[in-house]
DNA sequence: ACCTGAACACCGTTCAAGT
DNA sequence: ACCTGAACACCGTTCAAGT
């Protein structure tokens, strides 16, 4: 009854499946071009300016046309969450199949997301928090295909279905807090339009450890901590092989 | 403009201020009254439910009354924002004084914070997704003089300036991810009310690893996770100091 | 001084009616 | 087959009016 999964086209009757071709009705229509419209919608213009009219005038259309092709406006979210991690499938940085070992497997799936976080900032914190299908569908990682992806990689390597399962945890985990942080960042410089108007920096006279470090805390450090923070897991998940399986040189000699 | 800061008290003309008496009106209302009958509120029927006249009738009042107290809805949610994580000064857990070290007291902390998600579960992704005010203010350690606090110690305790503020953008990651996970997890299983209509966990032929490793996912081991990274960040956070002040005891001996 | 009624602009959603 | 006009219930917010 709510959230009805958008885009499992699994019999759900669309009028482009009716129509025998591929095609579309005299506005070119569409619910992939609905859901592609809304992600660069709010790319544009920031998720809460998103609004049924505003996406059907954006498509040159009324607003109620949409419910022709979505059920309504939470399930378009879903299916804006979904078109945006979707992207991970045609990223030719991210190949499925050519990875040499969990360990790359690993990075290119975390710098995968990454790209994706910095590339729709306004649609991550949607990806972040939006319920999920299933209790073990953890943000950001949430299409069933990389989930089963990653387990098969790891329990291939050597690792426990219980560690593989750990490793999911904790890899999700971490993307979550360290992406969701970076795209913050990223939204509050260029976010709310305000004066600084008196105070430059606020008043931070009662905070003299804020105030002396306020240029450590101001510099852009993202990308160096999410290196260093996924080398840190990494080797903490090589700690749950056998040694002898260990892949040799994860502690960085840079 | 825009997101006039809550309960910033100066200067700002409250009924209550101008009337002497700390009491309220006819109705007994009070921006404190508003601020925490909103987080109770949202606790007992979710943030989607929270609505200006909703709220009002919540404290047997006419929904526009609130404006006298609060300048709007969006300030109302930063307000609740601000009140959820307030509650970590009244915590007898977490003193701010009479910890023993930094470990101490950043496992302390670390505790105090998952205590307040598991209690505001529903307020949590607020607390995780709402506009800091800063840049340097990362969820969910969202409060200057938490924030303050924790560069204090560690500076105090022999770290660089540098890595001070490392380590507080390394713990509000770690924080944001377990805890915002952990909730949503808490979340899908009391949350949308559906029947698992005709199949019982969807359809997971075609994803052999996820089918196996199911029993692994849905085990909650949130606890042990939260506790198994925390040990891991401090241990990552104690190669920073010179070997010889380096705490003892840090790699568990259990 | 504090609350309410009425009003405004906007929202999501439904459905009969147009083409 | 596809889109729109009109309608409904509900929002956030303002402000003159009540007590």
């Amino acid at each position: 009854m709510e959230d009805p999964d958008i885009s499992q086209a699994s019999g759900g009757e669309t009028p482009a499946s009716r129509a025998g071709t591929t095609g579309a009705g005299r506005s070119g229509l569409d619910q992939r071009r609905i859901l592609d419209a809304a992600v660069r919608f709010i790319d544009e213009n920031g998720l809460r300016m998103l609004t049924m009219q505003r996406l059907g005038a954006y498509l040159g259309v009324e607003g109620m046309a949409l419910y022709r092709y979505v059920p309504g406006r939470e399930a378009l979210l879903d299916g804006v969450v979904e078109t945006v991690v979707d992207e991970l499938f045609s990223d030719p940085h991210v190949h499925l199949e050519a990875h040499s070992g969990w360990v790359d497997y690993l990075q290119r799936l975390a710098h995968g997301l990454r790209r994706i976080a910095l590339a729709h900032p306004e649609v991550f914190p949607l990806v972040a928090t939006r319920p999920p299908a299933a209790p073990w569908v953890r943000p950001p990682l949430r299409s069933l295909r990389w989930i089963e992806s990653l387990l098969g990689v790891m329990t291939d390597a050597g690792f426990s279905d219980e560690n593989a399962a750990a490793v999911y945890r904790a890899f999700s985990s971490f993307l979550l807090g360290h992406l969701l942080l970076e795209v913050a960042a990223h939204g509050v410089e260029t976010g709310p339009v305000e004066e600084p108007d008196v105070s430059p920096s606020e008043d931070l006279s009662d905070y003299p450890n804020l105030q002396r470090l306020e240029p450590h805390l101001s510099v852009d450090a993202a990308a160096e901590d999410f290196e260093e923070a996924l080398e840190a897991l990494l080797d903490r998940v090589a700690l749950l092989l056998p040694r002898r399986r260990r892949p040799a040189r994860l502690t960085k000699d840079k």
